[in-house]
RNA sequence: GGGGCCGUAGCCCAACGGUAGAGGCGGCAGUCUUAGGAACUGUACAGAGCGGGUUCGAAUCCCGUCGGCCCCA
């Protein structure tokens, strides 16, 4: 014992590091976390998710942010009487785990297996109230298989297939990746500047689901963060236009390009292809066939960023050619130029100088000519080089003259829809999701390639297709799949027609695991198919998704497409996977990221070892809102914990002085009305995720608390012990060794986290009286402590005999303006 | 370039259009202590980034502006 014993009892010493080793060990005998499937519990089901972890070695400061609120949320819902699925589980694949394989010369398991036990321990250390029962890693076979399983099935729908084009490729991972994986034209996870490569690779069809994705946000209206919501709507990017045949000279068949203003149609002066789109190279005339080449050569050096980036200067080539512009009839330049992108609508424009800015840019550097048709009382665009895009009115358009811009497109297109060149159409950014990657720790695909029967998916007794034992060197990017080097795996007998044929080498990106693991986790040893359908009838969908922002359009948008697929084979019954879902912030140091290079980090598990856990939870709990950032130089640790010591004296106290069952309508009123009040507020707090004011809360109940045991009717009254106990249950949600030894400390059987939500009395939140504000002009000049209950009429005579407020005023004020029983406001 | 969010004490943060301060950190003073901690008690510090407007009344609503962050281009 320290040399504390003097000044605080043993009793009431507060040694957080005991009582973690305790509680530990005494919830694993009572489990009190297990989520209940058996469809007779009436008690109502919640399902509380935070996004798995990847395990990239232990725990840290991030983790413990998203993880604690979590668990505020999951514990709430068990206090209120719920039953509460609270799951864990490991999104186990990956690049690190292959990094560090070939550096260690090992396999890639070990060290994703390792990392997840010390991850596992570390949450059982942190005290999250997890169904442990329930957990899974996508990187088992036994989950994989039905990974493989879903793709077999997305295949059979025509919704995953096989494509040819220029993909995004990361120099430093060797490995493509998807359109929601590059950002700002960099590797979202490496950093690394991304390059276009000419690639077959797997997709998944999501596009056809785009107007769906989009649709069904209004389900998550309220319930999503508006700037997720405004994220992904900006993702999929569905914009209503036109397509518009133009005929060019010397071929056959139009070319079709996609337009959001074909009212400018009268004022495109010319035509612009993508350099890298097949088109550009089929049409360059021989003249200029050099030229182009050269361009072409040019502009694949370039990046995404680069070729959009407004500061950088215009380039292109002329094509030799002309196209034809359908209403006029007047010959148009084609160009290529690198301002388009291939991958934009048709890789194809009509260029609109006049009304289009980076047409203007490129027309003004080609000195192509400027045609002014809509007219929008501004500038003209030719002689000021801005160009004009908003609204006007239409003219140099035939048909089109006088009409708004509304209405010319209205007309436009029935136009073109009668001369059969041209439709209405609608664009989505959003592109197909490019799922393969030239890696080895991850899902293999399940195809086979035959040189006669072709793409043939393995028949799902032959799941899971497992990985063969690689590691180490071999594991080393070559720029192709290192699965490809493992010919005994590679070679095998096609399962239609059983002539010689090959596996396919690549893996799915990681984030196809991911789009389904919270539906596996109503039962992860399922053997019949990818999830129990019953059991997640029960649960499902996700009551509360808790993770980071950074998954806006990747995790979270897949995750929508695969849960609206799997509604669509008749497998889940809603078509949202996550029903409400909460963005923590980050925790940062110093106002910066935590890094090595700055040396700022702030570990984790020394924290812990410094403050203890609950004193950890409790501090990110209560640095502010769940969606802020935390910068962990503005906190105190210290302060949490010796918060507390002070709450944990209070429970000790009650509990020491008095016994469990005591009337506590005997109790001190005072203390009493502040109890219910306090749990009153704390219900509304937890209710809407304000949870560092509920922390406020209990501060301030604690404090109430401490007074009545000095200074009031002290520690054996039963309003103590009902404010102990009140305390001890809802200071469970965020520091449950706290309370649970508090708990026990007040003579009450554990769990404290299912020791059920404090009830609140009405007539003790009525006040007594209230203090009433008087003001003259907006100034407060006196304050009334008056009834509750108290009529405007009494209430304005009262304010008005003040002497106070008599001072302010000569003569009789012009309005009074009574909001009883808080304010009264003259005007004089 | 377009759109969104945010600017409240030295700091982190609260506050149905109604008394600017709930809570915490850090100050300061005191009780206790040989002292330092710890514990406890008390206390000071902002008129809301800035400028307009609406209103009886604005931190809160509207417009503009500055600064920070985010998304799309």
């Amino acid at each position: 014992m320290s040399e504390r014993a003097d000044i605080q009892s043993d009793e009431q010493h507060y040694d957080p590091q005991a009582l973690q080793a305790k509680w530990q060990r005494r919830w694993e005998e009572l489990q009190p976390f297990r989520a209940d499937d058996d469809p007779a519990d009436t008690r109502e089901r919640r399902y509380v998710l935070d996004m798995f972890p990847y395990p990239s070695g232990d725990l840290h400061m991030g983790h413990a942010e998203a993880f604690a609120i979590g668990d505020v949320v999951a514990r709430y819902w068990l206090q209120r009487g719920h039953n509460v699925m609270h799951p864990i589980g490991w999104d186990s694949f990956g690049l690190p785990a292959e990094n560090a394989a070939i550096k260690r010369n090992a396999h890639p398991a070990e060290w994703t297996y390792a990392n997840i036990d010390t991850q596992a321990n570390s949450f059982k250390r942190y005290g999250i109230s997890f169904d442990w029962s329930r957990r899974l890693h996508t990187s088992d076979p036994e989950y994989y298989r039905w990974t493989q399983w879903l793709f077999t099935r997305f295949f059979e729908r025509g919704l995953a297939y096989r494509k040819g084009g220029l993909v995004n490729w990361c120099p430093a991972d060797q490995t493509v990746l998807a359109n929601e994986q590059v950002k700002d034209g960099r590797c979202e996870r490496c950093g690394a500047e991304v390059v276009r490569r000419e690639l077959t690779q797997w997709y998944f069809k999501i596009t056809d689901y785009a107007d769906r994705l989009l649709d069904d946000m209004t389900q998550l209206e309220g319930e999503w963060p508006e700037r997720v919501l405004t994220m992904q709507r900006n993702w999929i990017g569905r914009s209503e236009g036109a397509d518009v045949d133009f005929a060019i000279e010397g071929r056959d068949e139009p070319v079709t390009v996609y337009t959001t203003r074909p009212d400018t149609l009268y004022g495109a002066t010319f035509f612009v292809v993508a350099p890298d789109a097949p088109l550009a190279e089929e049409i360059v005339s021989e003249e200029q066939r050099e030229a182009f080449e050269a361009y072409r050569a040019e502009v694949a050096k370039l990046s995404d960023i680069d070729r959009l980036s407004t500061e950088k200067e215009k380039t292109g080539v002329f094509l030799g050619r002309h196209a034809i512009n359908p209403v006029t009839g007047e010959r148009m330049p084609v160009w290529a130029a690198d301002y388009v992108l291939s991958d934009y609508g048709h890789g194809a424009i009509m260029a609109v100088p006049a009304h289009d800015q980076r047409d203007l840019d490129f027309a003004r550097a080609f000195d192509l000519p400027v045609q002014v048709v809509v007219h929008t009382g501004l500038a003209d665009p030719g002689e000021t080089g801005v160009a004009t895009a908003g609204e006007g009115t239409l003219v140099n358009s035939g048909p089109l003259d006088g009409l708004s811009k509304a209405e010319a497109i209205k007309k436009i297109i029935e136009v073109l829809a009668g001369r059969g060149t041209g439709r209405a159409a609608v664009n989505f950014r959003l592109r197909d999701w490019l799922l393969s990657r030239q890696r080895f720790w991850g899902c293999p695909i399940p195809i086979i390639h035959c040189p006669d029967c072709g793409e043939v998916p393995v028949p799902d007794d032959q799941l899971p297709v497992t990985l063969p034992d690689m590691r180490g060197e071999a594991l080393a990017p070559k720029g192709v799949s290192p699965l490809a080097s493992a010919d005994d795996w590679v070679t095998v007998a096609c399962p239609k027609c059983g002539g010689s044929a090959r596996r396919d080498t690549d893996t799915m990106d990681t984030f196809v695991d991911s789009s389904w693991y919270f539906l596996r986790y109503v039962d992860p040893s399922y053997e019949e198919g990818p999830f129990d359908v019953e059991k997640l009838r029960l649960w499902g969908p996700v009551d509360q998704y808790v993770g980071g922002v950074e998954h806006a359009v990747l995790h979270l948008l897949y995750a929508r497409f695969f849960t609206k697929v799997l509604h669509d084979m008749g497998m889940v019954d809603f078509t949202e996977p996550f029903r409400r879902l909460l963005n923590q912030g980050q925790v940062i140091n110093q106002g910066k990221a935590m890094s090595k290079s700055l040396g700022n980090g702030v570990d984790l598990g020394q924290q812990i070892d410094a403050y203890g856990v609950d004193a950890v939870r409790l501090t990110v709990v209560f640095a502010g809102p769940p969606e802020d950032d935390i910068d962990w130089a503005d906190v105190s640790p210290a302060a949490s914990q010796k918060f507390l010591a002070r709450a944990f004296r209070v429970m000790a106290e009650a509990g020491a002085a008095s016994a469990p069952g005591a009337d506590v309508s005997t109790g001190d009123l005072e203390l009493r009305r502040f109890t219910h009040r306090t749990v009153d507020e704390v219900t509304k707090l937890a209710e809407s995720h304000r949870f560092n004011v509920a922390v406020a809360r209990l501060m301030e109940l604690t404090s109430a608390a401490r007074r009545a045991i000095d200074a009031g009717p002290g520690a054996a009254d039963p309003a103590v012990r009902e404010a102990a106990e009140a305390l001890a249950v809802m200071l469970s949600l965020v520091a449950p060794y706290t309370a649970e030894e508090g708990w026990e400390r007040l003579g009450r059987s554990a769990s404290v986290a299912r020791a059920g939500w404090p009830v609140v009395d009405p007539a003790l939140l009525v006040q007594e009286s209230v203090t009433c504000v008087v003001q003259v002009a907006g100034k407060v000049r006196d304050r009334l402590e008056v009834s509750p209950e108290i009529s405007e009429a009494e209430l304005e005579a009262l304010a008005l005999a003040s002497d106070k407020v008599r001072a302010f005023l000569d003569g009789d004020p012009r309005k009074v303006i009574v909001r009883a029983p808080k304010l009264v406001n003259i005007v004089p």
